[in-house]
DNA sequence: ACATTAAAGTCGA
DNA sequence: TCGACTTTAATGT
């Protein structure tokens, strides 16, 4: 199931932020410590709140980033594309997992037992200046999602969510932008605190006006720019002025 | 403007 | 065929 891996090819790394600055022998050094695996789809990689014993490069296929609240409901904070470090409680001065991570499609993961963060970050060079890039990158996005949440309307917050796994998990097909796995109403709503009529709704519209189209668990954007005209909104919230012309 | 409830339709394993 | 997913409409806040 779980394997050693020093048949992995260098190349694998290479390219990546955070290895980008090494020398081979450092990425065969780096890669004979990694252990390789293959996650089906719907797979708990690691728990919140559970021991953060590894942290994991995701190598192919998508993470979603979860926290489960008491009653049971989902949020989702963010997807992890492929290239990217995940489960870095080390980095954030956590022993523990602050939220779940659960595959969004099949996936390939390298990980390391955590105790090799620290040699990581004072030998490699780069290794932590852009790691924590990437950190800041998510805290940023939580921010401005934290902003949509407490200022935009559904709309608006349903299309940027949407531009958003477009942008960073987009692949282009003939009449657009497809979402790279899959991902449903539900899925759709929890990441932007509404319920999955409403979602459902607003991708019939949008479809119906030629933004969007979509089948069970895939959704393409066939309009970029307008949908980004609808996650701006034309009607303006209670409180605030609209400016005039 | 949006959630909730209810019902029914459709797709895939 | 069954359950997961989706749609639609009616009704509530």
């Amino acid at each position: 199931m779980r394997k050693r891996s020093p048949g992995l090819d260098e190349s694998l790394l290479t390219h990546l932020p955070p290895f980008s600055r090494l020398e081979r022998h450092q990425i065969r050094a780096i890669l004979d410590q990694a252990t390789s695996r293959r996650h089906d789809v719907g797979v708990h990689i690691f728990d919140e709140g559970a021991e953060a014993d590894r942290f994991y490069l995701l190598l192919d296929g998508y993470i979603r980033v979860v926290r489960i609240t008491p009653t049971g409901d989902q949020v989702v904070a963010l997807h992890i594309p492929p290239g990217q470090l995940f489960g870095i409680a080390q980095a954030l001065g956590r022993d523990r997992y602050p939220a779940t991570a659960i595959t969004a499609a099949e996936a390939l993961t390298l990980s390391w037992p955590m105790r090799l963060w620290t040699p990581f970050v004072s030998e490699y060079d780069g290794f932590a200046s852009e790691t924590y890039a990437t950190v800041g990158n998510r805290i940023g996005e939580m921010n401005t999602r934290l902003v949509e949440m407490a200022t935009q309307a559904v709309e608006q917050r349903v299309a940027n969510a949407l531009l958003r796994l477009v942008n960073q998990t987009g692949r282009r097909v003939d009449d657009g932008i497809e979402i790279d796995f899959p991902i449903t109403r539900q899925d759709l709503s929890e990441m932007t605190g509404t319920t999955l009529h409403t979602v459902s709704r607003l991708l019939s519209a949008w479809e119906r006006d030629g933004l969007v189209r979509s089948a069970r668990k895939r959704i393409t954007v066939t309009d970029a720019h307008a949908l980004v005209l609808r996650s701006q909104g034309s009607a303006a919230p209670d409180d605030t002025v609209t400016p005039p012309r």
